[in-house]
RNA sequence: GGCGGCGUAGCCAAGUGGACUAAGGCGCGGGUUUGCAAAACCCGUAUUCAUCGGUUCGAAUCCGAUCGCCGCCUCCA
């Protein structure tokens, strides 16, 4: 079995071969931190996260870089706004989404190379493209030569002289208007901090150049997956390719896979479209992960396939948790009739002592394989999730065939728990399920002893068959949030959501 | 204008030439269970894949045209 993914080069689906046998690396283009992510930022890492914790189960040892850009025009701005220097603002922003990628449960990145760090490398880069003929220095700056790259454009299909022939000169700096800045003449009203010496005098890097760099510095002139929002495409991915490729004369990334954009009411979220500006409070990520948590965001953004944009609103996050809690709720079932928490729990089904129910061994074993099979085809968590939903069905109903619940042997409970436990590895590959979601009881000592209270005085009722004031204390506690839930073994009580 | 993507049930969303008489979720209807609920389970919910035409033994899937939506061509995950 191998793994195909689709190619943004190529536009169409291809066989996944590493560039060395075994490992591989990916890089993906991260935030220029200047204000906090908002949720589209959030897309690109779940999904690589998902990616990578699937492929290391393949068998493939994987490195991931997701680089942080701390040197750039809008950053400038906007610290000269905020009045802080530069790298304060970028301090701040970055731990902002550090926050971020660790509540969505995103653990994989490797190296989190800043552009700042890299200035050294970047300089050394620029001067063997102005050696190789490729780039010319002009005034203070220095550019990229787009005819000097024969292939320019074979990402976004745009060649330069049909693109830009027709478009002004903006700058007389330029020789060819797709020409684009590799180094930038420092201008005098930006803070020193941002002013880098250079042979072409003081300045900072263009805005593609720290990508080629630090990709090529951690993963290889070559590597594997370059990934990245599908509006990158143009002009940010061509010009990494052209730079590097024309530097190296080596392939840059073989893999180029994009996901698709978050939308609010059917509009792409962009912190600069005027439009979006009046909802970008709202989709602050810190802001939606207060008030989701990231498995339920993670969960959104992996219930679609990468690259179909995501329209984002709060009547579909409110079916998702729906959803979602097909699972919670199972995993305490299974809690509850074996005893043992299947996110803990190591049993797996295949050691479990399940002995007489090797049919149902085998039908989880086909779940599993199924959820291989689609995630071996362009990374479909969509499908991967869909076979989720039937394990999880099947599980419930093999509890309630085998009346676990009520009259459980060792064998069903056995198996129970261990069905349980692939379900919840499976989860683990897409980055779900990672740990029990927080109960929302009421915590204090005071409140469970007076819902012991209440609750003994409800079955009480019961018992005498007054079912109508065991009615009445159950209806006023969900006037008050808190839901009674009658089972076999006696009743429990929770937060409503 | 150029490049790219999309249009599948009330909604979200897989599937991109034959096992599709189209996954999965939300919602809705019916049933089992329950004192009643909740949860769980079972059944039903698109003869049809924007429209029209073509290729093929066979198309949601390929080709062409039309309509609609979105993205990129300036910064953007």
């Amino acid at each position: 079995m191998t793994i195909r993914v689709y190619n943004t080069l190529s536009g169409e689906k291809e066989e996944f071969v590493p560039v060395q046998p075994g490992k591989v690396g990916i890089y993906l283009c991260g935030p220029t931190v200047y204000k906090p992510s908002h949720i589209g930022h959030a897309v690109g890492p779940v999904i690589f996260d998902a990616i990578k914790r699937y492929l290391t189960f393949r068998g493939y040892q994987v490195t991931w870089v997701v680089n942080i850009t701390d040197v750039e025009d809008k950053l400038i701005a906007e610290a000269a706004a905020q009045n802080l220097p530069v790298f304060t603002l970028a301090e701040r922003i970055t731990e902002n989404y550090n926050d971020a990628m660790r509540r969505l449960g995103v653990t994989g990145i490797d190296h989190m190379p800043k552009a700042s760090e890299y200035i050294p490398d970047i300089i050394a880069y620029v001067q063997r493209l102005i050696d190789k003929g490729a780039a010319y220095p002009s005034g203070g700056d220095v550019y990229f030569d787009v005819t000097a790259d024969r292939d320019y454009g074979k990402l976004s299909n745009r060649s330069p002289d049909e693109q830009f022939g027709q478009r002004e000169l903006q700058s007389g700096q330029k020789r060819h208007p797709g020409d684009f800045a590799l180094w930038k003449e420092s201008k005098p009203d930006e803070p020193n901090e941002v002013k880098f010496a250079s042979p072409w005098g003081q300045g900072r890097p263009g805005w593609h150049i720290e990508c080629s760099v630090m990709s090529m510095k951690l993963l290889g002139e070559t590597f594997d997956i370059h990934g990245g929002g599908m509006d990158l495409i143009f002009p940010h991915h061509e010009n990494e390719i052209a730079q590097s490729e024309t530097a190296t004369d080596r392939p840059f990334a073989k893999y180029w896979l994009h996901n698709g954009l978050t939308r609010f009411n059917t509009k792409k979220i962009a912190k600069s479209d005027p439009e979006m500006a009046k909802f970008m409070e709202k989709m602050v990520l810190t802001r939606l992960l207060d008030e989701y948590g990231g498995e339920l965001l993670r969960y959104l953004i992996l219930s679609t396939h990468y690259r179909s944009p995501i329209d984002f609103s709060d009547a579909e996050m409110a079916a998702k948790s729906k959803a979602l809690s097909t699972f919670h709720r199972l995993f305490e079932r299974i809690e509850r009739v074996t005893g043992r928490s299947p996110y803990a729990d190591l049993l797996t089904l295949e050691q479990a002592p399940v002995a007489g129910l090797d049919a149902f061994v085998a039908e989880v074993g086909g779940f599993r394989e199924r959820f291989v099979q689609v995630m071996d085809d362009d990374f479909n968590t969509a499908a991967a999730i869909a076979v989720l939903f039937e394990l999880a069905a099947r599980v419930n109903r093999f509890i309630d065939e085998n009346k676990v619940e009520s009259a459980p042997q060792d064998t069903t409970r056995m198996a129970t728990l261990g069905a349980g436990r692939v379900l919840v590895e499976l989860g683990r590959l897409l980055g779900l399920f990672l740990e029990p979601p927080v109960r929302r009881s009421g915590g204090s000592e005071k409140l469970d002893a007076v819902m012991r209270v209440l609750i003994d005085i409800r079955q009480h009722c019961r018992k005498n068959k007054d079912f109508a004031t065991a009615d009445l204390i159950r209806d006023k506690l969900v006037e008050e949030g808190i839901t009674l839930v009658d089972r076999p073994g006696g009743t429990e009580w929770q937060m409503s959501q």
